[in-house]
DNA sequence: TCGATATATCGAGAATTATGGAAACATTAA
DNA sequence: TTAATGTTTCCATAATTCTCGATATATCGA
């Protein structure tokens, strides 16, 4: 992942509602979940949650298909990978590398 | 790490000044470097720099000590450990997990 | 003490982002 | 067609963040 699109992808996650909405989609992997749906999770109106999903998705961390007349959006995971290899390798040169996949590697499913 | 505290962290590598200013005191690791000389290295007024790094210390991402008339900073690479940690535990409930650590772990020191 | 150097804080304008009402668009069912 | 439902787009306002000149603070050496 190049520097750019790893700040995309911070600034998208950097954001309580985004994150929540994001959160909910990995919850809800492989299926995923509407637009409305998410925004009546999340209690926020379905205009300012349809932005906020435009922005996960220009960030590649979701993607949306049309299913009838609902919009599904599904997380995708492998920019979550990327980003998360970008700050360990890349920005921290691999210096929190280690650390992290040991305190990490006994929770993954 | 709190879902807030990774909102903050997040917030605070999502912008470019601040995310080059991270991995420069990453290069600098363990001695640290003195905050006019993150300025010039990143060609940005000490004052506007000072901002940003005051930023990265309130997310935990640097700490800094006097030195004489300069200020050193230190990344703190505990945070970005824990910052990834919760990507890929809480936010990902591991789903992103394995993949990553495949992909990143060869690139370790 | 004073002057020089290094950094932080203040304050204000510019730029960006967040929010949500209203309207437009898309899909389905009748 | 039309009405109902789900979503996005448009637009304006509010809130936040970014930037940097001016000024204040801290430290040092003379």
């Amino acid at each position: 992942m190049e520097t750019l699109n790893a700040i995309e992808a911070l600034g998208a996650l950097s954001q309580e509602t985004r994150l929540e909405a994001f959160r909910t989609l990995v919850r809800h992997e492989p299926e995923g979940l509407p637009a409305g749906e998410i925004a009546r999770h999340l209690s926020v109106p379905q205009n300012t949650m349809s932005t906020h999903l435009a922005i996960l998705v220009n960030a590649g961390l979701a993607v949306s298909r049309r299913e009838g007349r609902s919009v599904v959006y599904r997380a995708r995971l492998a920019t979550m990978e990327g980003l998360v290899s970008y700050l360990l390798k890349d920005c921290c040169q691999g210096q929190a590398c280690l650390p992290t996949i040991e305190t990490t590697k006994g929770q993954c499913r």
